[in-house]
Order: C-alpha cells, then sequence, then structure tokens
DNA sequence: TGCGTTTCTCAGAGAAATCACAGCTTGGGG
DNA sequence: CCCCAAGCTGTGATTTCTCTGAGAAACGCA
C-alpha cells in the first residue's frame, strides 16, 4: 500500500498500515548510521546491528520485513548469515552491500531469488530505490503498487528507466535519471544541493558542488527543453519540481 | 491458472487460486537455498528437505504439486525415494537433478512417465522453466495456460524451443534460447548483468562478466538483425526487450 | 576419432558519461 | 542602478562502459 503524506511523499506501508521495517548490518558504523537516517527519512522502522550473531538475533524479535546486509561482516561470512536469516525470515528479501572490487567473487546467485546488490561506496537515492522495489516485490506491501512515478505530465518507470514527458520519451543518463528520481520523489518540495548531493552520489564522492548545478542543467535541457519549466531555482535554498500548471 | 503481476510477469497458479507448492531435495545445503530462493520467487510455495526421509516425511505432510529431487542422497538411492513418493502421492511430477556423468539411459527411462530431469550444474532459468512445464502438463495449474512467450512480434515456444520474428524461424543454441527467454519473461523490464548471470548461466559459473555482453550481442544479430531493434542497452543499468513499436 | 558447433576469453575500438574548469548571466540587496 | 554572490552552461579531458572480432577450448555427434 501507498500513502501520500502532506509534503507530497509517497510512503511504502505494510498491508495493515504500520510502517516498513528494515534491518541494516554493516560493521562500520558511519555506513549503519548513514544508512539508518537515511531510511528513517523514507518513513521506516529500522533497526541496525554490527555483526553477524546480532543480526540473527535482530531479525528474529525485531522480524523485519527487508534486509540491509554487509557481505563483510567481521565473525560471519555473508552467506552463513545470509542462511541463518532465512532459517527465521525465510521470505525476507535481502539487498547486499558488497566492495566494488568484491563483485565478481562470490556474488553468484545473489540476485537469483529477486534480492539485489549494490556496491559500495553506493548513492542513498540508489539503496532506497532498490530497498523499495525488493518490498514492493516481496508482497511484504501492497503489490497493486506500481513503479511509475508521476508528476505532472511527467513521469518516470522506475523498472523500464523510461522517463517521459506529454507521452515523449526522454533519454536520461544514469545520473541523470537517479537526480530526476530523488526530485520526482519530493515533488513541490525545495531540496537543497547539499542534499542532493547527499543523496544521489555516493557517500565518497569528494568532487565540485557544481555538479549539481551541472546536472539540474542537463536536466532541464531534457524536460523542460521549450516547454513549461518543472524545475524551479530557488535562489540560496535549492531546487524543486512541481507540475506545470 | 495464470494471473499477470503489475511487473508483467505471469504467474502459475493452483485451480482455487492457491499458490503452487514444491519440494525440494538435496543434501547439498547451498543447493537447496538457491533452488528454494528462486522458486519462491516465482510465487511457489516451497518446502526443503537434506535426505530421502525427510524428503517423504514432507512430501506426506505437506502434499506438494511438484517435487525437484536430487539422485544422489546420502541416505537413499533416487529411485527408493521416488518409489516412496509415488507411494503417498501418485500423480505428483518430479524434476530430478542429476550429476552430468549419471547414466543417461536410466534417467530416460524414469522421465519417460511425464517427469524430466536437469543435470547439475544447472542454471535456474532452466529449472524454473522445466518445473513450470511439468505443472503445467500434470494438471495442477490450469491447461490453458500455455508455452509461447510473446513479445511484439516475436515470439518464443518453451516446449518446442521455437522462435520466430516477424514469422520468420530464428535458429538459436541453447544459451541464446534461455538469454532470450530470460528478457522476454520480464518485457519491458531492466534485468542487470548480474541478474542474468545469476538466472542464466549455471551456478557454478566464474568466468567473465562480458559473456552476458557478449550473448547479447549474439541474440541482436539474430533477432535485430536490419529490423527495428528490440533489446536495448540502459547504460550502467544493464538490458531490456519490449516491443519495436 | 574427427568435424562442425557452441561456449567463452581476451583485447582493442569506439561511444557515452562524468566531471573540472572557467567565463558568462542573473537576481536582488544596498 | 550597481555590484557581488549564486547560478548556468560551453568546452574538453578523463574515465567508464559496451560492443565485437578473433581465436582457443570444450562439446556433441557421427
Amino acid at each position: 500500500m501507498t500513502t501520500t503524506s502532506p509534503q507530497g511523499r509517497t510512503e511504502l506501508l505494510r498491508p495493515d498500515g504500520s510502517p516498513v521495517r528494515v534491518l541494516v548490518v554493516d560493521d562500520e558504523l558511519s555506513i549503519t548510521e548513514l544508512l539508518s537516517m537515511a531510511l528513517r527519512y523514507e518513513g521506516w522502522q529500522i533497526r541496525s546491528a554490527g555483526d553477524g550473531h546480532g543480526a540473527v538475533q535482530a531479525a528474529r524479535e525485531f522480524r523485519p520485513d527487508a534486509v540491509v546486509l554487509d557481505m563483510m561482516l567481521p565473525d560471519m561470512d555473508g552467506l552463513s548469515v545470509l542462511g541463518r536469516l532465512r532459517r527465521d525470515l525465510p521470505d525476507v528479501p535481502v539487498l547486499f552491500l558488497t566492495a566494488k572490487d568484491a563483485v565478481e567473487d562470490r556474488i553468484a546467485g545473489l540476485t537469483a531469488g529477486g534480492d539485489d546488490y549494490v556496491t559500495k561506496p553506493f548513492s542513498l537515492e540508489e539503496v532506497v530505490a532498490r530497498l523499495r522495489g525488493l518490498i514492493r516485490r516481496s508482497g511484504a506491501a501492497d503489490r497493486r503498487s506500481d513503479s511509475v512515478l508521476v508528476v505532472g505530465d511527467l513521469t518516470l518507470d522506475e523498472d523500464s528507466h523510461e522517463v517521459t514527458r506529454g507521452g515523449d520519451g526522454i533519454h536520461l543518463t544514469a545520473t541523470e535519471f537517479e537526480l530526476l528520481r530523488f526530485l520526482m520523489r519530493n515533488p513541490r518540495r525545495v531540496l537543497s544541493k547539499a542534499q542532493i548531493l547527499d543523496r544521489v552520489w555516493s557517500y565518497d564522492f569528494g568532487g565540485q558542488a557544481n555538479v549539481v548545478e551541472l546536472y539540474i542543467s542537463y536536466l532541464r535541457r531534457k524536460i523542460d527543453a521549450g516547454r513549461e519549466p518543472m524545475i524551479h531555482t530557488r535562489r540560496g535554498a535549492g531546487y524543486l519540481i512541481k507540475p506545470a500548471a
């Protein structure tokens, strides 16, 4: 089930209307902190654990709807944790966190059961998007909820990655897509450049802050080109998207 | 009976609308895990067992619509397990898992009765496809569901392995066929290279991830050659198939 | 065993995306 | 009305991703 909050944010809820529960497992405190914050912001209930045993125990009592699991834990390897988690929660979808260079390693089969993974360093939008996808498909949330964001005559399909405005298809690059998704998930709401940078770029991004301006500019060319603009600048505050009307 | 979920995936259901039940029997935990994951993702209810006795007992109480049975179990040989299973569930179709070098003729005899087999190491797409076939033919699911996938003017018959585009027959190798089937079972949906590798290649494949690119390239030559392309690349995300229109 | 087919590795070409930099434009406070 | 900070965007270097040809190895079948 999805509801729309007063701010215009669309929230994912369980069939009984209670908030979605997510367990975050990583040994680096900075990562669990970062993720907990971002996921709480989605309106979800978060519990975190720093090792495999903690994870298994937390899963048992917290009974999460999804798990974010670092593959590199100090006490157990990722697959063992997975096995034990599954003993208690056979259907829980898992989002794995892996190091970029370990991808080839032993990831075989991880995406097979509808689970998914992201590589570190990740962007929060990516984690949130994938988690939403997993939860949506797992049936913990209402299956009828679909994957299309709509703002005015602008649509963005998270499954097919298709974007249209007024029916015309628009091709976006990966980063443009993520940026637009973030804007569209927060319509009519001013998002600061810092917020955007934190959400859309990976957490270790060390570049110039004007990439955001740059990508806003790219998006405008593709989305607002020759039409009533939907992306607006609030000088000194940030950007927002809203229906052209 | 089949229903189509919002994501466009077609699910197999029993005549009364309840999910199909599958029993998985293998002594290697990693195999039962992998299969359980993948089969659950099909929307089926899964029970697993690690040896012959467990299998017989589980079959008795779980009353599955199909069984995946490893022929090499620690406590009983495959034929005995099969015999006992059949005593309780005379009509249940069985998908045998065998080692590659197993005696082929013995299997051939067994599969005469409408059962089927795959050799280890298998690909998940293959197991799922055969299982779907068995269940479909056994009548546990609605018989009207047929075995032809259609996307635009492209058709793929899962029974005869015939593929056509715009009426013209196309010859595909085994791997190309499986890849195309996976794409066509998830039309308009971006599938990552990792997902494809996990589903289409066997679980022990340890090679380069660019085989996926290679086979996409092969498929394009055969399917999109000189026509409106149906296979599309989403740079940085994966591939998807959709009607040419 | 031998031959055609299929699968897969490797590596290079080419295309596309990302980002830094810098100069230009704009808006609004004084 | 002027000026400065904030924002916008053209250019191009660099990195990353994808495609594909060539050939080696494995396979299947006669």
